[in-house]
DNA sequence: ATGAAAGCGCTAACAC
DNA sequence: GTGTTAGCGCTTTCAT
């Protein structure tokens, strides 16, 4: 186990200065006019004894570390894990490293983890924020470091944020089911406050309501074993035979809900439509295949990674806020087929 | 934007030295009989300011940086999302951050990220290793970095693993499927030469010859586009229309394997029984749902965790290595019924 | 019981 | 063109 080797002993080798060594390991031989005979010296011999800097050391002086902080609900949702996924890529290639975590939705939590990113010195952050983040998240951007948000925004907060356009994604949703020919369409979905669901809620409300039709609307608590989420929905849906068709607010609730369906015996679509917030392999490998309201996951990390990397090297004012709203893809397959009746 | 708080400042502000202020900071007060009334003084002072120490100096000083790097194949496989997030939580309980990266299996970008994870002295490696990296292994191992392998070992490095038992997974997968009356059993799976998806080839195969049957194998390369993959597995099942049973050696050649198998109107297990290596949502949602050798997650995320964290505060020595090999559990569902005919 | 000071390895302003 | 040097903020030995 040999000790490393530092700047000052590639340059003590060499009977040179850390500072020429260093200049020309960053690349600035060209504009500190070193001559090219002791660049190839030097990179030579830092090729030969496999020199590595210490990137502690570099980012205690330059007080960045080239790290991106990825707060997430959940890495293990795919939803998260596929966006995780494609910012990593993209960060990797542009010198990034990702250091991230699954806040749970969770607020303190949250708080707790930004507080030890910042101690870390990270240079930037990409947050699913929970509710009540709202301080913290300014106080980052005051302090100058980028904040990218995704999957939802904070209502009184100014920030660069990219959202799937919630609304109109349950909106068209509930309006083809209403076309198709179903009458009582219910949604369900996770009790939670959070704009992103209830732009969701409201966009079954809205569609409802133009259809002239009844709402349903059961909102369930998350809980990390599925059994308390199958549970109710199982439930709710003995206590309304009635319903011709159910559209869920998010993958993980459909998942559940697709099971709870199971159990019930009934026939997707005939007994019971179904439409699904997020589209996942789930969804196309069920039988029926259940029709889904995908979200442009590809698009959706391009933006916020490039949102971020732009405020990163500069070429955007922290201060000067984008808001990004993509639309959903609406995937039709069978579960939602137009009523026969 | 007020400039950062140092350990120097708040020395001034109360007129006493850095010294005292580290120790009071790092619980040392009490071996270092600093008086009771200067540490409440100093800790109210740090609360009152909101002093946060810069962990970059601290990790430069120390030479420990409290990051345990994850590698994994890609963070967007199920398998490996739900470990991370296991993982995660045990490492943020015990004082350490999670750092990841996707290594798609390509042994040059994962020799990379490992230099770069090196060079930022991550004090502990979670990997989930390619072919080929042997060397570098042993050389953190060397280096005093404790490594801990999972999903997969490296046949000619002594390392700490921990995996599940592939082989007596497939074996039983495929022995079920004998009892039940299928004669003409395949398996489908990536061509890999890892020790996982050799063993798991290997325990049908000795499967197979025990039961005195033909063995059928179809090894499709590995793609990022499911169509890519779907695609040879259809091919497959075209030509060899004999077949009355399939075993699919991941959860991922698994799903494309169902969805060729729904584009030929194949209705399972009638007219082709699945079982599939890996359990996840598709499967046990899927009509009928679909038999699967279930890893146990919660059991390797912990071993996983244990063995690093032992490593990391001393408890084993580094050299002394442990392998973990957990059986696998067969869910059983209706795509393996006994076979009516 | 408390403080002075030497570094951890690197960058960059400044000097020659 | 190249070298000297002063830190970045922290820990820790040694002195008092």
């Amino acid at each position: 186990m040999k000790k490393r080797l530092s700047i000052a002993d590639i340059a003590e080798a060499l009977n040179i200065s850390k500072t020429s060594v260093s200049f020309i390991l960053n690349g600035q031989a060209e504009e500190k006019r070193i001559s090219k005979k002791l660049v190839d010296k030097v990179v030579q011999y830092v090729e030969e004894v496999g020199y590595k800097p210490n990137l502690l050391a570099k980012s205690l002086r330059t007080g960045k570390s080239n790290t991106i902080a990825l707060m997430v609900e959940d890495i293990s949702n795919p939803f998260f894990a596929s966006i995780a996924r494609l910012i990593e890529d993209r960060a990797y290639q542009n010198g990034y490293r990702i250091t991230y975590c699954s806040t749970d939705n969770d607020t303190a939590k949250t708080k707790d983890m930004i507080g030890i990113f910042q101690d870390r010195h990270v240079d930037g952050y990409i947050i699913a924020p929970p509710e009540g983040i709202e301080d913290d998240i300014l106080s980052l951007q005051k302090n100058n470091l980028p904040v990218v948000l995704f999957d939802r925004y904070l209502q009184h907060a100014d920030t660069d944020y990219v959202i799937t356009d919630n609304k109109a994604g349950t909106h068209q949703a509930t309006n083809m089911l209403a076309k198709n020919g179903y009458k009582k369409i219910a949604f369900i979905t996770f009790a939670n406050p959070q704009v992103q669901m209830r732009d969701r809620l409201q966009g079954y409300l809205d569609a409802i309501k133009q259809n002239n039709l009844e709402h349903f609307v059961a909102e369930v608590l998350f809980s990390r074993n599925d059994q308390d989420i199958t549970k109710p929905i199982l439930d709710f849906l003995n206590q309304h035979k009635q319903l011709d068709a159910v559209v869920f607010g998010t993958n993980h609730v459909g998942a559940c809900g697709l099971k709870a369906i199971q159990q019930l015996g009934l026939k997707v679509p005939d007994d019971l439509a179904v439409i699904s917030f997020d589209d996942y392999d789930v969804f196309q490998l069920h039988s029926p295949p259940v029709t889904a309201i995908a979200q442009p996951i590809q698009q959706i990390a391009n933006q916020v990674i490039n949102l971020l990397l732009n405020k990163l090297n500069g070429a955007t004012d922290i201060l000067q806020t984008q808001q990004i709203v993509i639309p959903g893809q609406l995937h039709i397959r069978s579960s939602s087929a137009a009523k026969i009746s």
